[in-house]
RNA sequence: GCCUAAUUAGCUCAGUUGGUUAGAGCACAUGACUGUUAAUCAUGGGGUCCUAGGUUCGAGUCCUAGAUUGGGCGCCA
């Protein structure tokens, strides 16, 4: 029968002594004179299965010495349970062939490799333990998500990934045209005329879902993106990708209390779901990437985040006598050391909110005090921001003389004012960023090791 | 974008004050080995010392410029 090296792991107690046929890749051969062990790896399980083969029972048995690592190989043989030995049991091979040869110059040894090299080999490097944990991880994080949302009964959307708006400041943005670049039509006074482009105007990639979201939270209350999202801002930084994933929940009849609760509940349910279901890849993070990580990660979820006003933080920062490279100050924006310092401080994922109104965003509700807006970003330790929210500014009034002072064009957004004019409530939500909060799940220092194929400044292989 | 460091065999690295034919471990090839598990042991092949200039009798080593990569910062999720 054919088995995957994850149905064997759960199920070899009850095949001792069985016939099994397996597909794989060699992960390591030891070849000896009369025997040898092959390492086996199918990709369905952490884990590999040892195969040992002997002279005796393979008339290939020369052959077999020699596959290389990275082979394709199928193996038919007995399952032995081996209680005493390293591993709870192997596989007495009485057929092995090889299905794909792996050249010489396979550049994945049994062996540690920087990840600087395993980037450049972004098409080889789930075959590693540490991607292929760091990827099976991610898939199980996005049922998390999902399955999240889902049993809350929220609604699913997908934003569009192309979009004419890019007023919402937040950040430089990819152009979408099919104009000819080398000589697009122009207008009289000789600008470049979008009239004449696909969509007739000036297109771009998304930055962020969240205005439609809010459409959409106008009718089925809770709602949810989980998609990808494009900045075009040259950023180098271990925690920024020129194309991400994010979530962004939006629910209505609800305020900033509600926001933090729904992101709190969200962060404990996904790290929870993960742990349960990838046991095997959360201990290799544990003991090989991040030493500390699991009692991390069950602090977070049994603990309640700490919330701090920006006012405050700025206080903590001030009377911590730390020397800061940019001095903390009311009314400003919060450097990465900062940042870093405050959750040292409280050892844990913490809540800043009612941040300055001139450093956030023109749909961030005002607050009574004239001078902040209802927002809340979550810091992390070593992923930095992963979450920022806030209560939109459901006022007509108030969010068209905000769109006035920072020029912000209402005439583009005038489907956005509408959904203040029919039927507006209190809302609110927030933005995660996937990748990052993989990175925090995993250990993983750098978003380029936590995507599949990263898109960054000057690097778009694969 | 700014600051900083690095670039030597397929991979990870060493290379003294500028001086003979640039080394090691792993990988690869050949062989040895009756339970290995990043197996071990022996032998062998493998180099545009990132690129282009320059200094020098002589440059992997010093100088200039560029490329790429890492880290820090900025912008943000």
């Amino acid at each position: 029968m054919k088995y995957s090296v994850r149905k064997l792991y759960k199920e070899y107690s009850d095949l001792d002594q069985k016939q099994i046929t397996l597909f794989g890749w060699v992960r390591n051969n030891r070849a000896q004179k009369e025997f040898g062990f092959i390492n086996l790896n199918d990709g369905t399980f952490f884990e590999t299965i040892q195969v040992v083969y002997e002279s005796e029972f393979l008339n290939n048995f020369k052959d077999v010495q020699k596959f290389r690592v990275g082979s394709a190989i199928k193996v038919e043989g007995i399952l032995l349970c081996t209680p005493d030995r390293k591993q709870p049991f192997e596989i007495k091979a009485r057929y092995v062939e090889l299905i794909g040869d792996s050249q010489e110059d396979y550049p994945i040894q049994p062996k540690r490799h920087t990840r600087e090299f395993l980037r450049e080999n972004a098409h080889l490097r789930p075959r590693t333990n540490l991607f292929s944990a760091v990827f099976r991880v991610r898939s199980v994080l996005t049922h998390a998500v999902h399955t999240f949302f889902q049993e809350r009964d929220f609604v699913n959307l997908a934003a569009p990934l192309i979009t004419a708006s890019d007023a919402e400041g937040a950040g430089e943005t990819f152009k979408v045209t099919t104009l000819d670049l080398d000589k697009p039509s122009r207008t009289e006074e000789g600008e470049v005329d979008y009239n004449k482009d696909f969509f007739q105007k000036k297109t771009n990639l998304t930055v962020s879902g969240q205005l439609e979201a809010e459409a959409w939270a106008m009718a089925f209350r809770d709602v949810y993106t989980f998609g990808p999202t494009f900045r075009a801002e040259n950023s180098n930084t271990t925690t920024h990708a020129s194309e991400f994933w994010m979530i962004e929940p939006e629910i209505a009849f609800a305020d900033l209390k509600d926001d933090m609760q729904l992101a709190e509940d969200m962060v404990k349910y996904i790290i929870k779901y993960v742990m349960d279901r990838c046991p095997e890849e959360m201990a290799f993070f544990n003991k090989f990437v991040q030493k500390g990580l699991l009692d991390k990660l069950n602090s977070v979820v049994s603990s309640a985040f700490e919330i701090k006003t920006h006012k405050e933080a700025i206080e903590i920062l001030l009377e911590s006598n730390q020397k800061f490279e940019n001095l903390p100050k009311h009314g400003e924006d919060l450097a990465t050391e900062h940042e870093k310092f405050l959750v040292k401080h409280f050892d844990g994922p913490v809540f800043i909110t009612d941040w300055p109104k001139d450093i956030k965003a023109f749909y961030m509700r005002l607050n009574d005090d004239n001078e902040t807006v209802a927002a809340m970003d979550l810091l992390v330790p070593g992923s930095g921001e992963l979450i920022g929210g806030s209560q939109r500014e459901e006022r007509l009034d108030l969010l068209e003389k905000r769109m006035d002072e920072m020029n912000v064009p209402k005439e583009d957004l005038w489907w956005y004012l509408d959904l203040r004019k029919y039927g507006g409530c209190k809302h609110a939500g927030f933005g995660l960023g996937f990748d990052r909060m993989l990175m925090y799940l995993t250990g993983v220092e750098n978003i380029r090791d936590v995507i599949p194929f990263p898109r960054t400044p000057r690097n778009c292989e694969f």
